[in-house]
DNA sequence: TTAAAGTACTTTGAAAAACAAAGTAAAACA
DNA sequence: TGTTTTACTTTGTTTTTCAAAGTACTTTAA
């Protein structure tokens, strides 16, 4: 390791994505809908955000019709969970550091 | 708190931000080149992350010369542990969160 | 039945943020 | 004395973020 945050990953950085792929850790799957409530977010943020999670192939996406409307449905990848395990290591060790600098 | 992420400060997203703010919670202080050095940024982007967390008074920065050369230190602010830590705290509520929504 | 309103997104283009290259100024070296 | 190095700062381009507008329906209601 070359240093202190190189393992965080910059996919993760970002409060929106960081709060997508914490849903979707502890349930298997959330609609745009149910996101764009539990975020605050505006339609257009949510769209750009999941784009750029399933651009990583962090996410997938399911698109079906529920009651006759459109429903988006987005699911954490494998590829998706063990990036975001290893960015959460990464997360403790950098905050835990009793940084073996001494100044 | 209106959604899961409103207590995430907007000002930590980014990684080097993060890595500033936990390197000055640990150390009372770093000057620009172990910074530099620690997060293997360049000058440029060290410049500019400083300058975001001072004008928010998340940290100082003092100004003087060591052996007839400008060293430039950065402090955490009083204001600054106390909203990295709420910070802290918003993060880990986020992530432990077995989210109250049932999906 | 048809016009207006609502739903569930996607696209777009402007604004803000991030980045590294270039610039500055003094010091060290040769 | 000139060249290189150190310690930053400034600049301008690229990238990212954002919300407003757009699309393609469905529902309500006159």
């Amino acid at each position: 390791m070359k240093n202190i945050i190189s393992n965080i990953n910059k996919a993760f950085d970002h409060r929106i994505r960081l709060g997508i792929m914490s849903v979707l850790m502890v349930n298997d799957h959330v609609d745009f809908k149910t996101l764009k409530e539990l975020l605050g977010a505006t339609d257009g943020n949510i769209a750009s955000h999941t784009k750029a999670l399933e651009k990583q192939h962090y996410i997938t996406v399911e698109k079906s019709f529920i009651d006759r409307k459109p429903n988006t449905r987005y699911i954490a990848s494998d590829k998706g969970r063990k990036a975001f395990k290893e960015h959460l290591d990464a997360l403790e060790k950098l905050l835990n550091a009793k940084n073996d600098l001494n100044i």
